[in-house]
DNA sequence: TAGTGGTCTAGACCACCTA
DNA sequence: AGGTGGTCTAGACCACTAA
């Protein structure tokens, strides 16, 4: 007879005291970290944990389950479980601003999608006056209305990012920044029109688990966290001209700084 | 009677096809985020919500794993379950590695732990001659032997970051660099005086969740995921002189950078 | 239709903490 | 000793997917 998939698994430790539960996810672990199970292979049933390890459902769905909340595999309903796929991986370099990128016509995701050879997609766009909250407000420097510019970024369809953009509403108001499509360069070739000479962008990194809301918007898998980035972009007189609140599937990005040693 | 901690919570709506327990879970989040339960509250135990939902205990039990997921909740063996603290954060400037900074005597991690009023200590020290892994050695310029520095940093007995510092052997090997306390100003003022005049450093910034060895040298909380830096130092000559390889339990930073617009 | 995971019940025994 | 969460069993019915 064939070998089962749970050949590539071993036997409990009985005289153990490490949980049946977690000795399981252990072996099953270990089989992923080791390649027995590669990306987007199938692991074996529920059905065939119990009869190979001799467990309830419960326990064996317990061992599952911790695997989840670690990122390692992802379960569909009616198909099985699978080792989550690592989605292709976006890159943020710190030049990402430099104005000659806004020098092109094309919008800086865009570009870059386009050059790994992904289909970039923008929904979500909507564009609107908007009292800021507090945290937002400070950040602007004491702004009362702002212009608020939310999207969502998909790559190949998949969501990978979700952004919202507050700028001061006495410098946005009736200018192409409050236009769904603001044109070539964004926003930020905009506001330099606008006389609004930009001089350095500060960045705040978080990361932390989603909101189910969260989760829904990115359809994140469950045990993939986000990374929370708030950018302040400055004009050469030093005051704060715009202020983007940015959501990211973390395993969809790599973020670069360069730090000068001065 | 007094009112019991479940007095807090509402109803399940049995019309809904929403899961029990999707339902009791949103339920105790709701009163989390409206601060019905504060931090470091102790949720209404298991019995208590059996009673108040009338579900049976895995449902109830189902329902607070949700939120362990989410990191909201911590639960604590013959205790209860209670809601997440937030630690404080350690805030991580740009300007952090400018050479002004090292100056002093203390490291970095002393001088600003002691600012915020915390407690710093630095264990697991190990120093050693390895064989790099491929991904570092190609960091450092293709270095075949490398000299690893491991520590772990506390705040206030809280673990909270764990780095490893790799050296190009012939650059470090019978300096002050690979004795376990290098000096005032760390290993970037040793290296200065060793003629290697630093100019810049990158960084490349993950998250994702702990594998659980991880997990365990940070005492995280499940649902707290870690952050991963890597940075890389480099020369006048643009030479790669360190790579650091970090991993940051998640709820205790905010990274910042600046970033030039031009 | 058969196999998969999703939800739920009603119990049991254990380990840990506080008192 | 009594309350708390941790582990585990043995069932049941349901919803989704594929052949």
């Amino acid at each position: 007879m064939p070998p089962r998939s749970t050949g590539l698994l071993g036997a409990l430790d009985s005289t153990s005291d490490r949980a049946v539960f977690r000795q399981i996810a252990d072996q099953l672990r270990e089989a992923i970290d080791k390649g027995r199970f590669a990306e987007g292979d199938k692991l074996p049933s529920e059905t065939e944990l119990i009869d190979h390890y001799g467990a309830s459902r419960m326990t064996v769905r317990n061992a599952i389950s911790l695997l989840q909340g670690e990122g390692l595999v992802v379960s569909e309903h009616g198909k099985g479980v699978f080792v989550r796929p690592r989605p292709p991986v976006r890159r943020l370099a710190s030049d990402r601003f430099a104005r000659r990128h806004r020098e092109q016509g094309k919008s800086a995701f865009t570009v870059e999608a386009e050059a790994v050879g992904s289909r970039p997609e923008v929904d979500d766009l909507v564009v609107r006056e908007e009292r800021p909250s507090q945290d937002i407000a400070t950040r602007l420097g004491g702004a009362r209305k702002v212009l608020a510019r939310r999207r969502r970024y998909l790559l190949d369809g998949r969501p990978v990012e979700f952004a919202v953009s507050y700028l001061p509403l006495n410098l946005a108001r009736n200018t192409p920044i409050a236009e769904p499509n603001p044109g070539p360069g964004g926003i930020y070739a905009r506001l330099e029109e606008l006389g609004h000479r930009l001089d350095h962008f500060e960045e705040e990194i978080r990361a932390r688990m989603p909101s189910p809301e969260e989760a829904k918007t990115l359809r994140l898998a469950s045990g993939v966290p986000v990374i929370h980035l708030i950018r302040t972009a400055y004009d050469t007189e030093g005051r704060p001209v715009e202020v983007c609140d940015t959501l990211m599937a973390a395993d969809a990005y790599v973020l670069a700084y360069q730090l000068p040693a001065t």
